[in-house]
DNA sequence: GATGAATGAGTATTCATTCAT
DNA sequence: TATGAATGAATACTCATTCAT
């Protein structure tokens, strides 16, 4: 009935969010019980009030975090990269490697947004079209200077977006393809399509 | 009580289909009850039970009679069509307007396959997959004869699928966008990317 | 798992009504829980919220139902009554016999408004003041008209109320004193004081 | 941690009995929560065990300690007063007076009889007792040699008491009336009821 | 003297489901 | 064909209490 030798409170954070993110990566949010979170973090269930004020911060918590140490890494990847096509190459490979290294975590936040609040969910959408607009924006000056073809930038956006992130649906680590292998097949997906390149000159006009 | 006077069995099943995919779509499976879907009826929960044998199989006969009408409508669309390069114009014209028109239904389709029995995930996953081969199979029958680049079938039509269907995240009917356009824009990005020919020809070695 | 043979809706509430109203009584509310009432009806937990949206409200239920009853009653018992002091013997008769029959609702709605929450507290309040009012009006009439000794009608509409309404306190039905009794002492007390009436008037200069 | 720099052991309980007399005084005894007491009064919910070994415990002391404090002042109060009429509205001073000046505790003490246990309860009543019995005493005295009017001393000791006592739902120090100002109200009304004293000689027979 | 971490038993409430009518 | 009444098991959450530090 009282503190556990040896506990501490950083590390039973900790231990609450990693198994979280995988039983509500696996199971969906709405279907992990605050029962089996505990368990699996080996407290017991109103333990975890300690740490989050409700099932759904918690939530939100996972989320925010996630959002928030993208949009740090890409900033520090991209900074300083200013011709369009380069900051492309460069967001394909963070996206692809960033999401197939926190695929959970990547997938939470796109799967359970419906599961927030309506006033959380806007603090998420914010964080998320953020990211979006980084991507649009670039895609923009890439077909104002004519590098790229002349296309509707959002719809690009959204499409580049949909693709990319879909790997966390199949791909997993130390399978067929490398995470190296993935980008340039993405790279060359997003950047020439499908089609063979003579044909893409037969197809321009 | 009886039979409420002028009550009809396939028009209670089919408004209690309707009142499902529009609940299910915005709120999750999860978080609809079959109180708020027997009050969006008109009926009484109970009375659910009288069309469907419990509200997960509720979700597999929307799940299954949707897939199940995809896959028809697409080889209806397809038959006949060879030449992988038209029978990808297809696909992609297809793809756009049928996920634009049942938006609802597709949407649930990919977000609740957690929600299901195991049993009933395998089913439905089969019908999916049936659909994919054929993007696959398409792909691959383009690279072979030199119409597409070579590449990676699987992830190519993983790749387009997930573009494409991202549609449904955004897409509105009557919004700046046609569905015509829609499909223009995805058709340039899937077979030429986002690269302008010039530039395509260059990057191509 | 379903309904009870010979159930019916209005027997059921009007059980746990009375059910909640002992055990209210007894125990306070905050102390008696679901699980107490439904066990002494003889339901489950959840089958109260078939007829109370929560444990709340039927606590408001009671108090309104009772102190609505309470006003219609003495509005027909004191009907037609105009003699300031007719209409205050009438009051204490009326009051210490509705008093001593319903004493479990009338301790339940003194003692319980700090459970409710603040919404229906004003509810409540407004009902208990409207009654405490028709106090103050006919003592302010008495005075008036001089039959009454001038003092402050407010004190003295708050006093006779706390003094007859201890009663539920301590009062039995079939024990030392009857309600007749109970009422002549009241009188007694009410009109005259405890002074005997020659001391009266040497008091009164 | 240990020992909070400045922290002293009296103050500390000193202020935990302050919080609890206001916090229970507003919203009951099991509407307040340990970690509300010890957020009020700046300390962990668990150092509340210092100084009471149990919540009951903490109730137990407040109501003990105000009915020795009540019984010790009235013994003082109306030490070597013998004449029943004297002594009678020397307690509806020291009544009045002490219940204007600590209407939180007394409020409790009459509200929160039954969040005791048993045995608590015991011990409290039995201290309400005998406060009570000292004013049974002096009215049975009264009426003994004819200076007060025949009746029944125990109804009429309830009824003044709780009528007396009343004030603590309504009087706010301040506000319209003094307490001189109530007690003399409060004394006419004890001693003489509401009826004019000529009325009242009329009404004798 | 006090904290921070945890417990375990409990609480109101929800909900898919059942079935007598 | 449909309702109205009820179940039973689960759910998020609370709280007095304990005790290692």
């Amino acid at each position: 009935m009282a503190r556990t030798s040896g506990s501490d409170g950083r590390r039973t954070e900790e231990a609450i969010r990693a198994a979280a993110i995988d039983l509500i990566a696996e199971h969906g949010f709405a279907a992990v019980t605050l029962r089996d979170l505990a368990k699996e973090v080996g407290i017991q269930p109103g333990s975890v009030y300690r740490y989050f004020p409700s099932k759904n911060d918690l939530l939100l918590r996972l989320m925010v975090d996630h959002l928030q140490e993208l949009l740090a890494q890409w900033q520090a990847a991209s900074e300083g990269i200013a011709d369009p096509l380069e900051r492309l190459k460069t967001f394909i490979a963070f996206h692809v490697n960033y999401h197939a290294s926190r695929q959970k975590e990547v997938f939470i936040s796109n799967m359970e947004i419906r599961s927030l609040t309506k006033e959380h969910r806007r603090t998420v959408i914010a964080l998320r079209e953020s990211y979006e607009k980084s991507l649009r924006d670039l895609l923009e000056d890439g077909m104002r200077i004519g590098r790229f073809r002349t296309g509707d930038p959002q719809v690009s956006a959204y499409a580049i977006l949909a693709m990319l992130t879909g790997l966390t649906a199949w791909f997993r680590e130390g399978g067929r393809l490398s995470r190296a292998e993935l980008v340039r097949l993405y790279e060359g997906l997003v950047l020439e399509g499908v089609l063979d390149n003579a044909e893409g000159l037969r197809q321009a006009h």
